[in-house]
DNA sequence: CAGCAGGTAAACAGATCGGTTTACCTATCT
DNA sequence: AGATAGGTAAACCGATCTGTTTACCTGCTG
């Protein structure tokens, strides 16, 4: 398996693939081994401990999103149709950073570092887009937009459900076309008098 | 510790503390028989394996939101309002169910369908107040003003950073406002079919 | 050809896990 | 008083985990 590749290649091929689809503390290095068509002793000679390796896989899963010249709003909805794609996908296991995070406990480990630098690169992405679509507070609107889809990520987990996705794309129009529109209205509204609560 | 209470009490308080704090897979069941004060034997007396306090674990966090007949736009804002106190305590550690989904991967485990059980229930509390305010299709609304509160939990437990949860309030409450007034059109901005953009 | 870097296979060490068993103890109820 | 239910404490079992070690093998390269 993984031939016609190096041995630092495959084990990390192979700690993906496992650590991903079936968790990080499932997964024994042995495991990874044996999945890599690789004795135990070279992996560690690559891979210093599981720790590094645990790092390793989560730095090569640190991906840009492919630079493209389609209108930004393009982009960014774009974005939430792959990510139905990614959760129609069969082995879709959630956030591999959040699932990091979580295995792992441990707010020191570098894993956190890594999700921590990952998740601000991608908020910077929709922050550059959305500055060049000319939203108001686009720093804002990132973090938004974000929320939406790591909700995706994590509800679609639970639930199996990856039409959530179409949910978190229309949520994210609705907040797209919000900035763009003149202001409407002081946030402080006014108090609409509600109806007798007797009948829920 | 965890003294005047049952056994079986003493128990789950101990579990509830552990399994939320450390994680379920990197507590053991001595570490939970000591935090509550009760020999091992007792533990598997009142719960037949780990299995069984892990799921009873996550039934016991299966609280309502308190009932309340404040007007149902400020209760939903006001969850978000609590979200925020959530986060910022220092043993937060994200979604109990998310975790526990993500810890134990095995999504034939009981615990998958009781976190099911309560995103599910969760949901339709958003959806009977929002029926309340008489929005535009509760039922889609509901669905992603929770997108909102679980992308806080996960994008908080990354970055440890409370005030996501008023970045999900403020986008929430452009939905809803959007829900509520009529239909806008969109300003000169015609429906254009989406391109699939490629890699993550 | 000699040497060596880097590979395999497998045993091993020490720790921890879920779960069981043994032996003993103590409060309560008829 | 004596049986019983339910508790403690601790040893034990087999499996599994990370990481190390031993012994051997193979393909280059000077």
């Amino acid at each position: 398996m993984y031939t016609d590749s190096t041995p630092a290649e495959r084990i990390l091929a192979a700690a993906d693939k496992l650590f991903y689809t079936q968790g990080i503390r499932a997964v024994g290095v042995d495991a990874v081994a044996a999945e890599a068509g690789v004795s135990k002793r070279t992996l560690y000679n690559h891979y210093p401990s599981k720790d590094a390796l645990i790092a390793a896989y989560l730095t090569a899963r640190f991906k840009l999103v492919a630079p493209s010249d389609a209108p930004a709003r393009e982009q960014i909805l774009g974005y939430f149709d792959r990510l139905e794609r990614i959760l129609a996908d069969g082995s879709f296991r959630g956030c591999p950073y959040v699932n990091a995070v979580v295995e792992i406990g441990d707010p020191k480990h570098q894993a956190s570092g890594i999700a921590v630098q990952f998740k601000e690169q991608r908020r910077l992405w929709y922050r550059a887009l959305l500055e060049r679509i000319g939203v108001r507070d686009a720093d804002a609107l990132a973090t938004q937009l974000q929320l939406l889809a790591e909700g995706a990520l994590a509800a679609a987990l639970v639930r199996g459900d990856p039409t959530l996705a179409r949910s978190a794309r229309a949520a994210a129009e609705v907040l797209i076309e919000n900035a763009l529109s003149p202001r409407r209205r002081t946030r402080g509204r006014p108090y609409k008098p509600r109806r007798p609560s007797s009948t829920p």
